[in-house]
Formats: structure tokens, C-alpha cells, sequence
DNA sequence: TGCACCAGCGCC
DNA sequence: AAACGGCGCTGATGCA
């Protein structure tokens, strides 16, 4: 491997000739880290940049060139970047120089894609060894970047990170290539990287906007927050103390809970939580109005919200709090946000979260988007009309089941149906279906009935039969199975449960991802930034002299994305402008 | 003491 | 809307 230590100016500036005919660039950085449990993009130093081509490698010293950041800029900004988990160094390249890459290969997610939902590790070290069966020395990874004097060992080392790249590259770019996916992307991946697979052509257009997200944070209320905590916590503790006083019990023990509702109640539990304590089926039932047993509710969930507070006071700095989200978090494609989790915020929460000064939130999910997702991919008649004619669908499946006109449908069979519309997606089985029908609504049916349902569920459903049954065939046959998304995510199921859920689920984050994508590409000179974004739900904060350019580009991105994986279902979304994320309608 | 697991519970 | 599907956080529990 050859490569160069850079760290004059004059030297560093000559170098950049080398890269003159390079459409993309291999990059990785090296980051002066105070405190690896904590980075911190905004103060922590950026000491190596690297960046390569197929026959160079320059190493360039940031501590002793800072100003060559001018001469970076626009390259780094104009070619594509092919760099391993990018979100990180962008996020530093934007903090500490102002650079921000928007044309991006990033080869962690790559791996991830190409891994198809199977548990695998995608550190660069875990995916070189993988690929390349090279096994890269990564003691020096968090060694110290902030010395005068880096080691040879540390120079090598951040070389010897972009020189793996270049092989990665072209495998991943092979592999990818060799996918069989419903359609081929002529965008800007393909045009720069040569890749058409249409998952990474998203995933890629979505890391940047990404990046910028977590650097933007979510505006909270300090003030607030402190408030809301203080009157919590001292009304938590004092009902805590009063129940362990009074009941000799520890509501968070699931052990101490259960020998004392045996003394009390005279029954033996099983579990300690909500579901069986307030079971509208198990014998507890004539309990559940018993004051012991709201206090101990009570009392869990008030910790629940201190809890959360806690968690987001943490994280919070300057009225935002910063979280951190992997891009592909769940096999399905989903994201998932900690540190703290902004995707599990309750409803009573959501008041701490507003437009700061002259900025103004907008907030937008798409409704239903599953239902009318699993229309579009079975293909099914009934339903895609439904959806066509803005039908309520509950009503409509509640009908079909009962066989009485669509008009006459009373609450209490819509919700039924409900229940069944959802559940379905998941193929529920009657056994569970009766389950769920006594627990939630307390609707008591027999197995037969559930049964019956199903049974006319699927006659009139008849795309949902055949997909069901073509997919427990093949499951039954191979064991496994290898499911789609509509966009071309592919994932390996070995659940009847999965196979049927996977598809669905991801072809909804394959929607949300290609609108964050659009909106990025499409919002230069518009002041209006992501801030957080839950599955099916986008927020936005935009400068309020924007807010009408803002919405309609949210807008005009969601029914986009929306259309390009749904052809035949209409696709609905409610956007609003709010005070609060509570406010939402 | 630290780690791995689970129970419980919030969101979609 | 809701959980059989997908996550993350806290704290108890169990083991070394």
C-alpha cells in the first residue's frame, strides 16, 4: 500500500492534481475523540482527513493544514465520497470545516443491505475480514489522535482504512449489481458510482440528509422540560414511599409484586404487567378497580415519564436535544433513534417539543400507509378499490363479515374489523384473533366465529389469500423465504409471521426515506430542516418566513415517494403546521 | 463489580 | 387506530 503523510500546505495543495479526472474519491477521517462514550460532533477535532483514489492515498494532517479545508471543500462537495458509516465523518466535516458531502457510497450500509436482514456485523474491520478476508489492525482506532506527534502505527493505520475501501467498493458494487429488483435507478449513484440497485440509490440520497438532522437537533423546551420534571418527580416519590410503606412491595419487582398480590388477592400470576393486571380476561377482572392495583399503574407510569424526561434532559443542549439514529435499525429497513430514542415520545411529552424563536414546526404522517401497502402488493381487487373509491375500509371489511350492508355497520363491529384489517398483515391466526377481540374490546367470540371470519375475510380478499397461502407453501417447502419490498429491499423470513410482515413494513420506510431523500435534494434556498422522523411521520422546523415554500415541498415529497411505490392505491398524508408536536390533529 | 439477560412499557 | 411485527431505555435478577 502506497500513500503519503501530508502536512504542508504547498505539498498538500499539489496533491489535489491527482484527483483531477476522479468522478468519486475515497474518504475516511480521523477524530481527536475526548471521550468515546460521548463524542461530540460540535467541540470534538477532526486530525486526519484521507482520501484516496485507485492509485493514491493522501494522509492529511488537519492539526497542521487547518486553512487546506478551503481547498477540500469544493472537491469533497462536488465528486462522490465512498467512505465506511459516513454519517460520522460528515458530521465532522461539517462542524469542523464547513465541508458537507452530498454525493455519498457509504459501504456500511451497503453491507447492511446486501446482508438481507441476516445478523451480521458491519464494522469495517467485520466487513473487510468478510469480504476480502483481510483482517485490518484496529488497536489504533481509538488511540490518541490529539498528540504533536502521531506514530507511524497511527499514519499507517488511517491509510491502510481507505486503502480497504477501493476493494469493498468494487465487490459490494458487483454484488449489488447482481440483485434482481423490481426496477433500475438512473440517478446520481448510478451515474456516479455505477450502482443501480434501487435500495442503495435511496439509502445513499438519505445519509446526508440524515446527518444533517442529528446535527440540526430537535428543538425542546428547556424550560419546560426542568418544569415538568421537578413536579413529577416529587409527587412520584412521594406515592413510591407510600406504597412500599403501605403494601411491604416494590412496584418494580416482579417478584415482590407477585408474592404480594398472592397474599392480598389469594391468585397467582404469572406476569406483573399492565396487560395481565387489568386483563379484562384473566381472573384478576373483578380486581382491577381495586385501589391497590391503580396505585401500583400509577405509579409505573409516572416513573415511565420521569424516566424519559431524564432521558432527554441528558441529551439536551441550548433548547435541542441531539439524538443519534441508525440508518438501518431494524431488518425491515426502519431507522431507530437512542440516545435518547425520539421515536417512542408519548403523547403528554410531545408538548416539550416547539419551533424555537422565528422557526415553526410542521409535522406530517402518512395515514394508513401499511394497509394501502399491503393493497398495492397483493395486488387485491377489493381492497385497492376500496382505496380508490376513499372507502372506510373497517366499515367495509366489518360488512363483509357480519354480511350486513355497508351502512348498517354498527361501532362495535367496526371495531372488529379493525382488528382484522390490522392483523392480517401479520396473519393472525383465529386462535389469536379470539384473543385479542376479548382482551381489547372484551368482544366474546368463539374459535368457530373467529374462524368464520377469517374464512370470509379471505373469500372476499381473495390477492390476501393467495399471497398467504403462496408464501406458507413456500415456507413449508424451504423453510425459509426471501421477501421484497415494493422498492426491492430484500429480507430472509423463516416466520409465516415475518415473511408477511417484513414486505410491508419495509416498503413503508422505502416511502419515507425516498421523501427525506426528495426533499433534501430539493430544498436549497428554503429555510426548513428535518428534525425528527418516526417510521411514518416527518417534522420539520422552518424559518416562518418559509413556512409556505416549506410545506408544500413536504408535501409535494411525500405524495412522490408515496407514487413511485404505489401505483394503484392513492396515497393520504396529514400536514400541519403546529405550535407543538402535540398539537398534531 | 461488571456483564448478560429479561420484564415492563413507550412509539409506529 | 393497533401489535401476533419492529425498535430502545430502565432497573431487577442472576451469574461470574
Amino acid at each position: 500500500m502506497e500513500f503519503e503523510y501530508i502536512t504542508d500546505l504547498e505539498t498538500a495543495k499539489k496533491s489535489l492534481q491527482s484527483f483531477n479526472n476522479d468522478e468519486y474519491l475515497f474518504l475516511d477521517t480521523e477524530v481527536a475523540v475526548k471521550n468515546f462514550n460521548n463524542i461530540d460532533f460540535f467541540n470534538d477535532k477532526i486530525r486526519l482527513i484521507q482520501i484516496g483514489n485507485y492509485e493514491k492515498i493522501f494522509v492529511y494532517d488537519m492539526f497542521e493544514i487547518p486553512e487546506f479545508s478551503k481547498d477540500l471543500k469544493p472537491i469533497l462537495e462536488k465528486k462522490g465520497i465512498i467512505g465506511h458509516n459516513l454519517k460520522f465523518d460528515i458530521k465532522f466535516l461539517k462542524t469542523n470545516f464547513d465541508i458537507f458531502p452530498k454525493i455519498v457510497f457509504d459501504t456500511m450500509i451497503a453491507s447492511q443491505i446486501l446482508a438481507e436482514g441476516q445478523n451480521e456485523r458491519h464494522s469495517l474491520s467485520a466487513v473487510s475480514y468478510r469480504l476480502l478476508d483481510d483482517k485490518i489492525d484496529k488497536s489504533q482506532q481509538k488511540s490518541q489522535w490529539n498528540m504533536k506527534e502521531l506514530s507511524k502505527e497511527q499514519i499507517e493505520y488511517s491509510a491502510k482504512d481507505v486503502d480497504v475501501l477501493r476493494e469493498i467498493f468494487q465487490i459490494q458494487k458487483e454484488q449489488l449489481n447482481s440483485i434482481k429488483t423490481p426496477h433500475k435507478s438512473t440517478g446520481e449513484v448510478y451515474q456516479i458510482f455505477g450502482v443501480w440497485n434501487p435500495v442503495a440509490a435511496v439509502e445513499m440520497a438519505f445519509l446526508p440528509e440524515l446527518a444533517n438532522m442529528e446535527l440540526t437537533g430537535m428543538p425542546i423546551d428547556e424550560q419546560l422540560l426542568e418544569k415538568m420534571l421537578k413536579e413529577k418527580q416529587s409527587d412520584y416519590q412521594r406515592r413510591y414511599i407510600d406504597f412500599v410503606r403501605k403494601y411491604g412491595a416494590d412496584p418494580f419487582s416482579p417478584h415482590q409484586v407477585t408474592n404480594w398480590i398472592t397474599r392480598k388477592l389469594g391468585l397467582k400470576l404469572p406476569k406483573t404487567q399492565k396487560g395481565s393486571l387489568s386483563s379484562q380476561d384473566s381472573a384478576l377482572r373483578q380486581y382491577i378497580d381495586r385501589q391497590e392495583i391503580q396505585e401500583l399503574l400509577t405509579i409505573r407510569s409516572e416513573k415511565k415519564i420521569i424516566d424519559k424526561l431524564k432521558e432527554l434532559k441528558q441529551y439536551t443542549k441550548n433548547n435541542r436535544v441531539y439524538s443519534e439514529f441508525k440508518q438501518i435499525g431494524a431488518q425491515t429497513g426502519r431507522m431507530s433513534s437512542m440516545r435518547p430514542n425520539l421515536q417512542n415520545i408519548t403523547r403528554e411529552l410531545r408538548v416539550l417539543f416547539r419551533g424555537l424563536g422565528e422557526k415553526q414546526l410542521i409535522v406530517a404522517d402518512y395515514s394508513q400507509i401499511e394497509l394501502r401497502i399491503a393493497a398495492e402488493y397483493t395486488n387485491d381487487e377489493n381492497m385497492i378499490r376500496a382505496f380508490q373509491e376513499d372507502k372506510d375500509l373497517h366499515k367495509l371489511t366489518a360488512s363483509i363479515i357480519t354480511g350486513k350492508p355497508y351502512e348498517e355497520v354498527s361501532k362495535e363491529e367496526r371495531q372488529m374489523a379493525k382488528a382484522i384489517n390490522f392483523g392480517l398483515i401479520y396473519g393472525i391466526s383465529p386462535r389469536s384473533l379470539r384473543e385479542y377481540a376479548k382482551n381489547t374490546y372484551g368482544v366474546e367470540i368463539s374459535l368457530k366465529d373467529a374462524q368464520e371470519f377469517q374464512y370470509r375475510f379471505f373469500e372476499y380478499y381473495k390477492g390476501f389469500k393467495k399471497w398467504h397461502e403462496e408464501v406458507k407453501e413456500y415456507l413449508h417447502n424451504h423453510q425459509k423465504i426471501e421477501v421484497q419490498t415494493l422498492l426491492g429491499r430484500r429480507v430472509v423470513a423463516y416466520r409465516f409471521t415475518d415473511a408477511v410482515n417484513y414486505p410491508i413494513q419495509g416498503t413503508g420506510s422505502d416511502i419515507l426515506k425516498i421523501a427525506v431523500a426528495f426533499f433534501g435534494k430539493k430544498k436549497e434556498g428554503i429555510n426548513a430542516n428535518i428534525v425528527n422522523l418516526v417510521h411514518d411521520e416527518i417534522i420539520i422546523e422552518t424559518d416562518k418566513s418559509d413556512l409556505e415554500k416549506a410545506k408544500n415541498l413536504l408535501a409535494e415529497s411525500m405524495k412522490k415517494a408515496g407514487e413511485i411505490l404505489l401505483k394503484k392505491v392513492p396515497v393520504k398524508f396529514d400536514l400541519s403546521e403546529v405550535e407543538t408536536w402535540a398539537d398534531k390533529a
